[in-house]
DNA sequence: CGCGACTTTGAAGTAAATCAATGGGCGTGG
DNA sequence: CCACGCCCATTGATTTACTTCAAAGTCGCG
């Protein structure tokens, strides 16, 4: 557990007691760990593989809010507030989990100031990042939202040239998008077609960063 | 200071403290306090008026994230990060508002535990409220989307019977939707034809919640 | 080598944005 | 007290971009 991201800054006393009521399990491709409008009494931890969290649309189709990777958590703000999960959680690969206790996580977190301090961080973190998804989502075209989507792993301001590996499906990255599968094939295939980009399966080779940008509003980093 | 809802919670002597770095002053109605991209160096909080934070969109229009009223604040989670803010600030009409410096806010939030632990539960119920925005634009039509709206004011599962005063001018309500405002008009006027609702200005009488519900998935509440 | 999952491509349909003009309410000023 | 003007909301006509449905194409893996 020490060697997990979540848990540097973390004392090791800390997390031996956290340990005491942590489980592990595997989740299969495609299981859901958790519905919307759970009542959650733990906290998840990924140990390896992908989920993804997403809001279930009526008839079939899911808007992706975000995709968890080794390492990362989630479900805290529901732990804290004692409020119902406001989404689904569903393993995009074969997961590793592991499952710690809400009693145990909030009495850790009572005890000790700076573990609070970094969880505050830590959600404080997670609500810039869902905002600024909010403002990719709400651009007006596809063309603009994905200009947005991959504009945001520039490297830094002014850099050309970049590539990004798209760390998940396009299925499920087109829902993060608020798109469908087909429009984000589409938009890619159109940028690819105009020499912005060159697209190597997951690979996003990004050859023009500045007419990439002029997709998209300037406030986009 | 003492009578604002967002000091609920703080000790006589913390507020002394921060008002030793604070500033009063009035917004004229739509003046921009922040745009976004800014470095905070004061969090703001609102005595009266309200303020729309939102993402403004390519070519007049904008994505409204928030609407603040009276009591509350807004840019903690950018101060405790030191990152640039992810929308703009506008007074929707004339505001009176208090800047509390940043050194001295975030000096009292490191001095007394339990005020990080208030605003994390505060930073913690902003992020519910914005996954619960998200997972209301996600939904595919306008309908939906103005139902799931309404239904989150129902007072408790399965009233059938309720009134909505709409917070807002319902253009900035539509802008909040992800919908223009004469589409938010249009679909109040069809549930109006229909009997479900009964709109008079910006008072909704929501006379069918069933009815009202069955637009929208079932998980809305 | 063949199957299943993911992606791409094509064609058609539709819902919402856009553009434009009218209507209503309120405050201001005559 | 009435009249004008402004802002907001509504209504209508048109356009367009995205979704949807369907099928073919790729890729990796057993």
């Amino acid at each position: 557990m020490a060697r997990l991201a979540y848990f540097q800054g973390w004392r090791t006393d800390q997390i031996a007691r956290l340990a005491a009521g942590a489980k592990q399990y595997i989740l299969v491709k495609n299981e859901r760990l958790i519905r919307k409008g759970d009542l959650l009494d733990s906290l998840s931890v990924l140990v390896s593989g992908q989920l993804r969290l997403c809001i279930p649309l009526p008839g079939e189709g899911e808007r992706v809010i975000s995709l968890v990777g080794p390492g990362e958590s989630f479900g805290e703000s529901c732990l804290i507030l004692s409020e119902a999960c406001p989404f689904d959680a569903v393993a995009s690969r074969q997961c590793h989990m592991l499952r710690i206790d809400k009693r145990s996580y909030l009495r850790e977190l009572r005890l000790d100031p700076s573990l609070t301090e970094n969880t505050l961080q830590l959600v404080s973190r997670r609500l810039l990042e869902t905002l600024r998804d909010t403002g990719i989502c709400a651009q007006r075209s596809s063309v603009q939202r994905v200009s947005c989507y991959l504009m945001q792993f520039r490297p830094e301001p002014e850099c050309a040239d970049f590539q990004v590996r798209l760390q998940a499906l396009k299925r499920d990255i087109a829902a993060k998008l608020g798109l469908t599968q087909e429009t984000f094939s589409r938009v890619l295939g159109l940028l690819s077609q105009q020499g912005v980009i060159h697209v190597d399966g997951s690979l996003i080779h990004v050859a023009d960063a500045r007419k990439l940008a002029s997709f998209s509003p300037a406030d986009c980093r």
